[in-house]
RNA sequence: GGGCGAUUAGCUCAGUCGGUCAGAGCGCGCCCCUUACAAGGGUGAGGUCAUUGGUUCGAGUCCAAUAUCGCCCACCA
């Protein structure tokens, strides 16, 4: 090993200046090849995240700020445990919204993707692409995403293209597509069909239409209907078959109101004879309950609706009008004719489409689908015999209770921006599946496109060079962990698991970690009409990536939804800032009086809080170990602020004044050392989450190796727990906390330093050794043994710790009566504490059954109360 | 109609393996510009951990019911 060349500590400006170091970090490591998983010896073990792909329609946002962090954090996390860490990005075409947009766009400019062709709209789409796509992932970077850039892919690449190829045609040489006619989602505004997934429904208010239906030889039968447009598509009236009510109506004819069309009177299981009149019409071309019944009485099915929500012929009348138009229209048109009786208010889900919120229509019309049950069987069972760990585990249940209930996925969309699907129409009705067309005249080419799903599902194997068996594909396949929002469990993992293990026969990734929702401080979603988006990057403006990154991950826990409250970014930066000031202060000492050797002073040369301080330090950094093991990011990081703050910063450099400047050369050097390893460990631990400011202050200090990003993850040591060490430098921050309590009680002033006398006994050593703590840290001017024999002053107050009693001799006399109240509460629970503990022990089944240490505390704690006690009473009685 | 989650301080939320777990941030009160940091330090007030049962030596933590809120799935016209 070559000895690692000495570098001197450098000094830090007054103040983190984010703004600078952030981009110059950046481009360093990126310039470096440090994202690259290159960047780890050649044998090393890969881990692997492929990134969920954003929409290139999209500029970033909360949602995508938090998984680029959650992801960065553990791909920054297994970089620094040496593996080969692979973040490999890159964004989705997202057929719709992306097609959404460049119409809009048209639109503004008077024209429409009618109008300029399918060649010329492809062309504009790409340009637009090209000008505006690169937004969003350059916004990662500004968050410190550590992607490996030279892998990035985009969904429309001619590799991931040729995939999406491969998969269609297998599935379809598997049997395992089929196109024909079918009841689908509708986008009436796309002129698209869309799937089951993409369309949302809402509880809305609207009305039922009461009407009757004329019917031969009997009383008109009442029925209800939503959609009285879809009255002109009926084919049958029904009811329930054992509704003695309607009995003598089944397999009588009614006639379809201003078609006059017969229609049959049918009995149906699927009638529900308590809702309404009990008589429902069916609609088998645009209701799917109405398919169903009309496939099984073999109805004819009639659609009435053009590809735009028109009515078309099969309207007869009505022909050419709007579907709502039309409601209002018939519907009037029957109020003439006496066969509307009432509209009732009713409350009812109402399909909209997912992207831009139009209402939704069943619609009879010719689709490709996916049979996707073979797929769904292989995907259940990666999760349920543990080949797949889902976390937060509740989510495993509805990912089962989804694949279990699947229906045939619709993978045509009747849109110009994606794949095509690589099929085509021969002469008399002849299909075929493939890349290209067969030899012969008259092969037109297929020209829906899949749904954008259908290419992500491929997405952590094609970005990888499937189907071509690359070296990529060898090495980082299967990847490792997919984090991405519980919303897209069903769009996006569970076909990633299905695609993945269809077509590879291996688990896309071992483990899926779902995060929640970001929400508003308040828990509202953030939504513009609310005005209460919060942009990302105005709150990296404001206070840097690293707040927010901090925020995102310790504000909440796997799994559940987290409200964003600004405040706590700005809490989180002055968490940078105190971190920056703990440094400045660590270098500043070096810079005084030389930067000391790498490395731990010997055991013997560390003084108490040293060994507090490394021991606290060592538990820290095996907590932490556990609770990443277990993705607990939020819960770690929450401790490692703690650790930062509470004890490194309050308590052990306010201590470490003493050695630092009044010390010996050699206490100055041990305790440097000291500081400068709680330093560097605090920094490696909390480098995943806030990756700028460690590695700005980590590049200031004596020694470091040439990046922080690739410095050793921290490892616990038993060597350096310390039970007694913790134990006793609790006592001596128990004093100070007393002490501190006290001098507010009796409102001393700040400025008059106490002089202490300590009551003989076991500890005071501890006390006397360390009075310089209580000097530095609670204004103590000195400590000596309080005489034998002698009555403490009645100006002195006396505090109790255990086996450890302090007299405090306060300049004024003591106010008498509230010295007994405080001592009185002090007894009071002292005495409470011993009964609890003595009953507990007195407990046979306590003591047997609880564990040592429990038990164990329980008897000291005793112990404590029974030592103190006597001192307090006898403090009590001399008080007049 | 099913399923899931939540309920802890004024607000927003943590709480791992049942035993220093009654916590943090913000807000609020009081004191302090003490030579790393006023972007700071110190110290307080404030909670029957939704309710009720149960398991256990021991429950915020596990179980069951109830209440309220939220989410997901589902073809009630």
């Amino acid at each position: 090993m070559n000895p690692i060349s000495r570098r001197n500590a450098r000094p830090l400006a007054k103040h983190f200046d984010f703004k600078e170091a952030e981009p110059r970090l950046y481009q360093w490591w990126d310039k470096k090849g440090w994202f690259r998983p290159e960047a780890a010896p050649p044998d090393a073990e890969p881990f692997v995240i492929s990134i969920p792909p954003p929409n290139v329609t999209g500029a970033l946002h909360i949602g995508h700020a938090l998984f680029c962090t959650l992801e960065d954090l553990m791909i920054r996390y297994e970089r620094m445990r040496g593996k080969a860490a692979l973040w490999l990005p890159g964004s989705d075409h997202a057929g719709i919204a992306t097609q959404l947009q460049v119409e809009q766009l048209l639109r503004e400019e008077g024209t429409s993707r009618e109008e300029i062709g399918y060649e010329a709209f492809l062309a504009r789409t790409w340009q637009w692409k090209e000008q505006y796509g690169g937004t969003i992932v350059n916004q990662l970077r500004r968050l410190g995403a550590s992607c490996d850039w030279e892998r990035e892919r985009f969904t429309l690449d001619a590799g991931l293209s040729l995939a999406v190829q491969r998969a269609f045609i297998t599935l379809y040489e598997q049997g395992l597509v089929y196109r024909g006619p079918r009841l689908v989602n509708w986008s009436p505004g796309l002129r698209t069909a869309v799937s089951d997934l993409e369309v949302e429904r809402e509880e809305e208010d609207g009305l039922l239409y009461y009407f009757r239906y004329p019917v031969a030889g009997e009383p008109p039968l009442t029925v209800a209907t939503t959609r009285p447009e879809t009255i002109l598509g009926d084919t049958a009236v029904a009811v329930h078959p054992e509704d003695a009510r309607y009995a003598a109506y089944v397999g009588k004819t009614a006639r379809v109101p201003r078609l006059n069309r017969a229609i049959p009177i049918i009995a149906d299981a699927s009638v529900d004879p308590d809702f309404g009149s009990g008589v429902l019409k069916i609609t088998p071309a645009h209701d799917f309950n109405d398919y169903e019944v009309g496939q099984r009485h073999n109805l004819p099915f009639i659609n009435v609706l053009n590809e735009d929500a028109t009515m078309n012929e099969a309207a007869g009348p009505y022909a050419g009008l709007d579907r709502f138009e039309c409601r209002r229209q018939l519907w009037q048109d029957m109020q003439a004719e006496g066969l509307a009786i009432r509209e009732e208010a009713h409350r009812h889900a109402i399909p909209r489409s997912q992207r831009g919120g139009e209402i939704i229509e069943p619609l009879l019309s010719t689709q490709w689908f996916v049979r996707i049950q073979p797929l769904a069987r292989k995907a259940i069972e990666a999760v349920r015999d543990g080949r797949i760990q889902i976390i937060p585990e509740q989510f495993e249940k509805v990912y089962f209770h989804w694949l279990e209930h699947i229906e045939d996925w619709c993978v045509s969309r009747q849109l110009w921006w994606g794949h095509r699907i690589p099929a085509w129409y021969g002469p008399g009705e002849q299909i075929h599946v493939g890349s290209e067309p067969p030899a012969g005249e008259g092969w037109v080419a297929e020209t829906d496109v899949l749904d954008t799903w259908f290419s992500s599902g491929l997405w952590p194997f094609s970005t990888l060079g499937w189907p071509d068996q690359t070296a990529d594909l060898a090495r980082f396949y299967p990847t490792s962990v997919l984090e991405t929002g519980y919303d897209i469990l069903f769009f996006w993992v569970a076909r990633m698991i299905m695609m993945g293990l269809w077509f590879t026969d291996e688990v896309p990734f071992h483990t899926v970690y779902l995060h929640g929702l970001v929400r508003d401080a308040q828990g509202r979603k953030f939504s513009k009409s609310l005005g209460n988006v919060i942009d990302p990057l105005v709150l990296v403006d404001r206070f840097g990536a690293d707040p927010l990154r901090f925020t995102l991950v310790t504000a909440g826990t796997p799994g559940k939804d987290l409200n964003l409250d600004e405040a706590r970014v700005e809490s989180n930066w002055r968490f940078v800032n105190k971190l920056w000031q703990i440094a400045n202060f660590i270098i500043s000492a070096c810079l005084r009086s030389g930067s000391p050797p790498m490395g731990l002073p010997a055991k013997a040369r560390q003084d108490l809080s040293s060994r507090w301080l490394l021991s606290r330090l060592n538990a820290l950094i095996a907590n932490v170990q556990r609770l990443f093991d277990h993705h607990q990011y939020g819960e770690a990081g929450r401790q490692m602020y703690d650790f930062v703050w509470g004890e490194f910063a309050d308590w052990y450099i306010e201590v470490s004044k003493q050695a630092l400047y009044l010390g010996t050369a050699a206490e100055r050097e041990a305790t440097l050392q000291v500081l400068l390893h709680g330093l560097d460990q605090s920094l490696r631990l909390l480098h995943p989450y806030m990756p700028f400011v460690t590695e700005e202050i980590w590049q200031h200090l004596p020694n470091p190796g040439e990046t922080l990003m690739l410095a050793p993850w921290p490892v616990a040591a038993d060597s350096l727990s310390d039970v007694e060490a913790e134990h006793q430098f609790q006592q001596l921050m128990d004093i100070v906390r007393g002490i501190r309590e006290l001098r507010r009680e009796y409102e001393v002033p700040p400025g008059q330093r106490l002089n202490i006398q300590l009551a003989p006994g076991k500890q005071e050593r501890l006390v006397l050794e360390h009075s310089h703590v209580f000097s530095r840290l609670c204004h103590v001017e000195s400590v000596e043994i309080h005489p034998a024999g002698e009555t403490p002053s009645t100006e002195a107050v006396s505090l109790v710790f255990g086996e450890i009693t302090l007299y405090i001799r306060l300049t004024e006399m003591v106010d008498q009566e509230a010295e007994r109240t405080r001592l009185q509460r002090e007894i009071e629970r002292l005495e409470k504490m011993a009964a609890r503990a003595k009953s507990q022990l007195a407990d046979e089944r306590f003591v047997a059954r609880a564990p040592q240490e429990v038990v164990q505390q329980q008897r000291d704690q005793l112990q404590n109360a029974r030592e103190a006690l006597p001192q307090l009473k006898e403090q009590m009685a001399k008080l007049r």
